[in-house]
RNA sequence: GCUCGGAUGGUGGAAUUGGUAGACACGUUGGACUUAAAAUCCAAUGGGAAGAAAUUCCCGUGCGGGUUCAAGUCCCGCUCCGAGUACCA
């Protein structure tokens, strides 16, 4: 019987199935290896053969594992809610929860076809009522928490109120809300049951405020910052605008430091955590108020605060302070309008309105002009009392620091700019230069190292890091500044006006949320009539007329009960796709626990994912948001670990390659590549199904194809032909470029998908996906075939394995195999492992091996890779049990050994010939062989060598 | 602009961390088997020059320098491509 894979793929499959092979215990004297993979969205399209190569290559190391020794949970599972399936429901009326459904069937028979060995045991769903039972559980806990900046970690906030309660806020450290007014013990006892809930909010970990969204009206519900990629939505590329709303945000920004601090101890890729870094952006320098001067202070009379408070800026430099000539303020600063003096009124208004009329495209798209106005106030320098002149300017962002800058030009390029082009005009003095020995005539200067300050008081003479620290110690005594450390990472808003998510476990009381009970969860998603927003722009769930807490029965109930005495209105957003994967890590250790999100036992026994592979476009979403909320369950007790995921591979992009016909401009002629020249054609996609490996077209089914087509003229190479054009693009349905995994596996087998799709190059790069180069693999694996079979004739081909033993050649080549394999596999390095299967198996044909000192150890070398084929070679072996139980060959130095070493013999480096000496031989006597061989004299040609270098066991250079 | 990657035959990609550049595969060409095709097997294949031939020589890892007996690999300066980020004070 020649190699079917149909019949051993379907058959090892089934037996996989049928005996759990791949079931992981939470009971094992073996040590735990954890591997996960980023868990799909089940689209409507399918998984196309982009898709599996993280799988794959995760799948290669979990076998690996398991041969090893290990206890392996490799589980997989869907994030199933999600916007596509609720677009399509919109537009067809269907259920999100039936497409997902059908989605997922599709997904897992792809999945199995490809011979994974996921336990699916512990299968996920994001939108089953059973997983985001915890999710909603765990935003419980989140509204629970308040975050001490003393002890650097979340508590809880019923430790928060006591706190209150007898001290007040005064001495509280904590990260909270900006507007958050003090209070003493006494006061805060004072306060109305609400007014304690509304002082709670502004300090908890997910709270509800008004803040400044990204609105997409296309979508209808707000995105968070990362869901933002230049300025459109990530899905569907829609316009983004600016608005104030009501939502839920988590105030990530209380963990900004410890995410930043988190990446030195965990192992991922450079680039990742450089990426993670800039979106935390952290910065280190000082606040500083600048007063008011006295003119201008005569106009805000009356307003207390202002007086007292002045303007603060953040700025990184406080060492140059002396340089300060003037201070911006971002257009939506609040105090711009209260400060601008009658005579600039105008002129500021319109700027402040022409300013937020802006979308933030396009102030993102025009960065280069420069724009400003004079508000015509004045502050106070806090060292010389000097007036400082007010500007306003939309260099200046509103959501960054204080929104407004103390301007040193001679030191910060922007504000260099700004000060050059308003050079002369009203409010705009000469350029402070405080750099001893600076030329600043061209440009600012805003090195740091080797500069010396001048012109600057008592920071006179000093460099920049002790002008720093002084700058900030003088602030602090004078009390008009302190040193302070900056972040740009936002507190991400959380809800989202979508039907297909998460519940909110919360209702209203007087407009104040309240937290279902957890005895109580899951709070279910309600049926709706419409999956669109109401007519009064309500989300969809405001559709529902079921859906308001009853208090007393504990139960979702009609609308018409609400009477606010003890049935009340339920939130009416969901969750963001991001907050059921923030954690499905955990819930894949213990799924089908009824008591908790995963058992202390089953999370300590796996503690968090040794290997996670996925792709790097979630560097600042998924991976940000699943490290803070495992610090945040870590600090409350519920977790072990501090990270989520140990080390992390970004598997690269496979491109498909697109094919092109060109139509004659206006015609339906197409001409043939070659031909297109001093034509004035236009390229058109044409399906890749239609075009064979020498990029010729599929005329007939090409006409057929769609049918426009049908009359088709074609001008075709001489030979009758038609070549088509061919480019490198992101595999999609649209580009008719898709390519489909299950038609490699019913043409080719999983085995020869799995390792071709390892062998197109190394895992985390991008790389065009070719179907031509698969016959390579599927070749190397009939002769893989062939080692165990003896084929007397075409058709009989039978198990043939000898027991002699096998030739020291043979030992060489399988112990070289084992040594690389291995070193390859912990170096995730696919593709040379492949190479060497390759080699090996040439190797083992030509030297007619068929010994199972030999094939036996090579079956199980190659089951992590094509574990089909292995399994039934195995069987084939004599063995009752899966080769998955296998151990893995250990190689031995032994058979390696050489005695003689094939030396490369160069003259000034250019390599010329070899010559084959004994290892053993020392430097002389190589030199002495080398200079005798007749080789040697015919490149001298006569000359003496100036100098020769033997490295024994390397190489040999005469220099000549 | 900044940050991080990358550039090697017709193609995908190897190269023990300074030591035989192009492993392995695809493609191409030639051959064997076959009535024929497919499949399979064998051989050649970086470019160029000389030779009947074995063979010999020159050029070659984006570009320009450098270090070294020896550079795809290390150093300096550029060009191009990709990803992320974007007035972050």
């Amino acid at each position: 019987m020649s190699y079917n894979f149909n019949k051993i793929e379907a058959d090892w499959q089934k037996y996989w199935a049928e005996n759990q092979t791949f079931k992981a215990s939470n009971n094992s004297d073996k040590p735990k290896y954890y591997v996960l993979d980023m868990f799909p969205y089940p689209s409507g399209a399918g998984l196309h053969v982009g898709h599996p190569l993280g799988y794959i290559a995760s799948d290669i190391y979990s076998r690996y594992k398991r041969h090893k020794g290990f206890n392996v949970l490799h589980p997989q599972g869907y994030d199933s809610f999600g916007l596509p399936a609720e677009q399509y429901a919109i537009q067809t009326g269907q259920h999100p929860a039936v497409t997902t459904e059908q989605n997922i069937k599709r997904y897992r028979e792809q999945l199995d076809k490809m011979g994974f060995s996921f336990d699916w045991s512990r299968e996920v769903r994001t939108s089953d009522p059973d997983y985001y039972r915890w999710t909603q559980w765990i935003f419980i806990q989140l509204f629970e928490s308040w975050y001490d900046e003393e002890a650097q970690k979340a508590r809880a906030i019923s430790q928060l109120e006591e706190i209150f309660s007898s001290n007040g806020n005064l001495q509280v450290r904590a990260t909270c809300d900006e507007d958050v007014q003090e209070f003493s013990s006494e006061q805060w006892n004072a306060f109305s049951s609400e007014e304690k809930q509304e002082q709670l909010l502004k300090y908890r970990l997910t709270y509800l405020a008004e803040t400044e969204v990204n609105w997409v009206p296309q979508l209808g519900t707000v995105l968070a910052n990362d869901e933002i990629v230049n300025g459109v939505s990530e899905r569907g590329g829609y316009p983004v605008v600016r608005k104030k709303m009501t939502q839920w945000s988590m105030r990530i920004s209380a963990y900004a430091e410890r995410l930043l601090q988190g990446l030195e101890q965990i192992d991922w890729t450079e680039s990742l955590k450089e990426s993670q870094r800039n979106w935390i952006g952290k910065s280190v320098g000082a606040m500083v108020t600048f007063h008011l001067h006295e003119e201008t202070l005569k106009q805000v009379q009356g307003d207390e605060k202002i007086k007292s408070f002045g303007i603060s800026v953040f700025t990184t430099r406080p060492d140059t302070i002396y340089g300060v000539t003037f201070m911006t303020l971002a257009p939506e600063h609040d105090l711009v309008l209260k400060i601008t003096t009658s005579e600039q009124k105008e002129e500021v208004e319109a700027y402040v309105a022409a300013s937020a009329k802006r979308s933030e495209r396009e102030r993102m798209a025009d960065v280069k002009t420069i724009s400003g106005v004079f508000t015509g106030a004045y502050a106070e320098h806090p060292f010389t009392k000097e007036p400082v002149p007010i500007w306003i300017g939309d260099y200046v962002l509103a959501g960054y620091g204080t929104g407004a800058v103390m301007a040193v030009p001679c030191g910060d390029q922007r504000d260099y700019d700004f000060a050059k082009h308003f050079a002369g005009q009203k409010g705009m003095p000469e350029i402070k230069n405080i750099f001893q020995d600076v030329d600043i005539s061209e440009e600012a200067h805003s090195g740091k190292d080797g500069t010396i300050i001048a012109n600057s008081g008592f920071l006179n003479g000093m460099p920049y890091k002790k002008a720093l620290k002084a700058a900030i110690e003088e602030l602090e005594k004078i009390g008009l500044g302190k040193g302070k450390i900056n972040y740009r990472l936002r507190d991400a808003v959380f809800s989202r006006q979508r039907y297909w998510g998460e519940p909110f476990p919360v209702y209203y009381v007087n407009g104040m949320p309240q937290m279902i009970d957890e005895k109580y969860l899951p709070i279910r998603l309600p049926e709706v009539e419409k999956y669109l927003p109401t007519e009064t722009g309500e989300p969809p769930l405001g559709n529902s007329s079921k859906w308001a807490w009853d208090r007393k029965k504990n139960k979702v109930v009609e609308n018409e009960k609400i009477d606010h005495e003890s049935v009340f209105p339920l939130e009416l957003n969901t969750m963001p796709g991001w907050a059921g994967s923030s954690w499905y890590l955990f819930r894949y250790m213990d799924p089908l626990n009824e008591e908790r999100f995963v058992s202390p036992e089953a999370q300590q026994y796996w503690e968090n994912v040794d290997l996670y592979i996925g792709g790097s476009e979630h560097a600042t979403g998924h991976l940000l948001y699943s490290r803070f909320w495992t610090k945040l369950l870590k600090d409350r007790g519920f977790l072990s670990v501090e990270e989520p995921f140990k080390k992390l591979i970004n598997q690269g992009m496979i491109l498909g390659q697109s094919a092109f016909v060109y139509r004659l401009e206006g015609e339906n002629t197409f001409v043939s590549k070659n031909l297109t020249e001093g034509r004035k054609v236009q390229p058109i996609h044409a399906d890749v199904s239609l075009v064979n490996f020498s990029d010729e077209l599929d005329i007939k089914g090409f006409k057929k194809w769609r049918p426009e087509f049908k009359n088709a003229e074609f001008i075709t190479e001489e030979d009758g032909t038609y070549v088509v054009g061919r480019e490198v693009e992101k595999m999609s349905k649209s580009k008719y470029n898709v390519v489909n995994p299950d038609d490699i596996c019913e043409d080719y087998g999983a085995d020869t998908l799995r390792m071709y799709e390892m062998f197109l190059g190394p895992l985390e790069q991008a790389k065009p996906w070719n179907t031509a180069g698969i016959t390579g693999v599927h070749n190397f694996l009939k002769k893989f075939w062939k080692l165990y079979h003896s084929s007397a004739s075409r058709e009989e081909e039978k198990f043939s394995v000898s027991e002699e033993k096998a030739s020291a050649d043979s030992l060489k080549t399988l112990h070289k195999t084992i040594k690389k394999v291995t070193e390859d596999i912990e170096t995730f390095s696919f593709n040379t492992s492949v190479s060497t299967f390759m080699i090996c198996v040439n190797e083992l044909s030509a030297q007619k091996c068929n010994q199972r000192e030999v094939l036996e150890p090579l079956a199980v070398l190659i089951a992590p890779y094509a574990p089909h084929i292995a399994e039934e070679l195995w069987k084939r072996l004599g063995q009752n049990e899966s080769v998955t139980t296998a151990t893995y060959p250990v190689y031995e130095e032994k058979f390696l050994v050489e005695s003689t070493k094939e030396y490369p013999i160069s003259f000034n480096g250019k390599m010329r010939f070899t010559m084959e000496l004994p290892l053993d031989l020392s430097k002389d006597e190589i030199q002495e062989a080398v200079m005798n061989d007749d080789r040697t004299n015919n490149q001298l040609s006569g000359s003496t060598p100036k100098k020769i270098i033997v490295v024994p066991g390397k190489i040999v250079n005469i220099v000549i």
